[in-house]
DNA sequence: CCAATTGTGTATCGACCGGTATGAAACTAA
DNA sequence: TTAGTTTCATACCGGTCGATACACAATTGG
């Protein structure tokens, strides 16, 4: 079974780059012209390696997933209650307001797409989404130290809710530390 | 000074159609074919009574602010600091969960319309955010019920941050009555 | 060398985008 | 009626969208 010719691209290197289109102008701003001139390849290229641009948004945004939105997996093994909507929340707000990336949150953007033929776009985030937050309403489930008239699933709720809006307000142009004045408030009100 | 033909469609009642699919689609999801359809007119007649597509959309959202966004406006006149909030939080929930209007917040939907097209309509909406949240900081200001320890610039911020994710949420797909629990979370921790 | 296979570059597809030219229709003033 | 003015409906503009057809380049197995 032979070769043929290889590829002159690097996926992964290429997948950053369309990540970045995606996060920066969301998956109907981002068009194939933008992310063939990010990635340096052409067109038929990228249909090649990665499908059609639905399928190259729903790779991207498992890269986001496992890349720089992985700080809210691993939060959850942060040994307190306290500690893990402390660590969801600070890197919540360093992932939004980055330099060296598109201000924002690539999954909250995403579920503004509402144009009709971003819908699988949309609903790839949305699955993440609530993946997400399921996972956090089992760890609360099952802490001991959840304090006495907090629900789990409330609690990852306002907690998700939280996030949302920090990632909103980032988009919006609120600088890092204003969103940390207002995470220190409300942490030490939800989790005195 | 002749009056010429009179218009066959009522201006107020398209502007409404408009917003319902900005509403929906969002400002880059909403082609002219879609608004000339819901608007029940042709597409000549939108340039005319409206000006062009951008211009349209800043009328609806005028529209969005004094018609189902009024309560935030409304809100200011509630006496305690803690009302205003309460006020302002359910009435994002309400608003966000409507079911005879698209779920969640035209004004947040339109921050995250990222493409280079949309960016005078992102603009539109960054300017009411503003406007509305520098009122609620002023409204705090001036509240001689504001707890100690709480500065009035990061609690307007905070409940900004919280309606947004409300909105954020309500987009997602999350009922009212989850919202609602989940508020009440947000409200009894700060500002018991 | 010769197939066989796979990627690259160009040029293009039909569909749709926002926006408009054009002329007929409907009104007021005289 | 007639002139003047404004709106309506059709049909169309150049440009861009996502997606592809096609021919050529580069590699492997024989």
């Amino acid at each position: 079974m032979p070769g043929g010719r290889p590829r002159a691209f690097d996926t992964d290197a290429a997948l950053d780059r369309a990540l970045e289109v995606f996060w920066r102008q969301g998956y109907e701003g981002a068009s194939l012209s933008d992310l063939t001139a990010a990635m340096g390849i052409n067109r038929p290229s990228i249909y090649a390696a990665f499908g059609n641009k639905e399928e190259l948004f729903v790779k991207a945004l498992e890269r986001y997933v496992s890349g720089p939105g992985a700080f809210a997996a691993e939060a959850l093994d942060a040994p307190t209650v306290r500690e893990v909507v402390e660590r969801l929340v600070h890197g919540a707000i360093e992932l939004t307001t980055r330099t060296d990336a598109p201000v924002g949150c690539l999954m909250v953007n995403s579920v503004h797409a509402c144009g009709p033929d971003a819908a699988s776009a949309r609903d790839a985030a949305l699955a993440c989404r609530m993946a997400g937050e399921t996972a956090l309403r089992r760890r609360f489930e099952d802490a001991p130290d959840l304090p006495d008239g907090y629900d789990a699933g409330t609690l990852a709720g306002l907690v998700h809710t939280i996030t949302d809006g920090i990632a909103v307000q980032a988009a919006g142009g609120r600088t890092r530390d204003e969103l940390r004045r207002v995470a220190d408030l409300a942490l030490r009100t939800l989790l005195p």
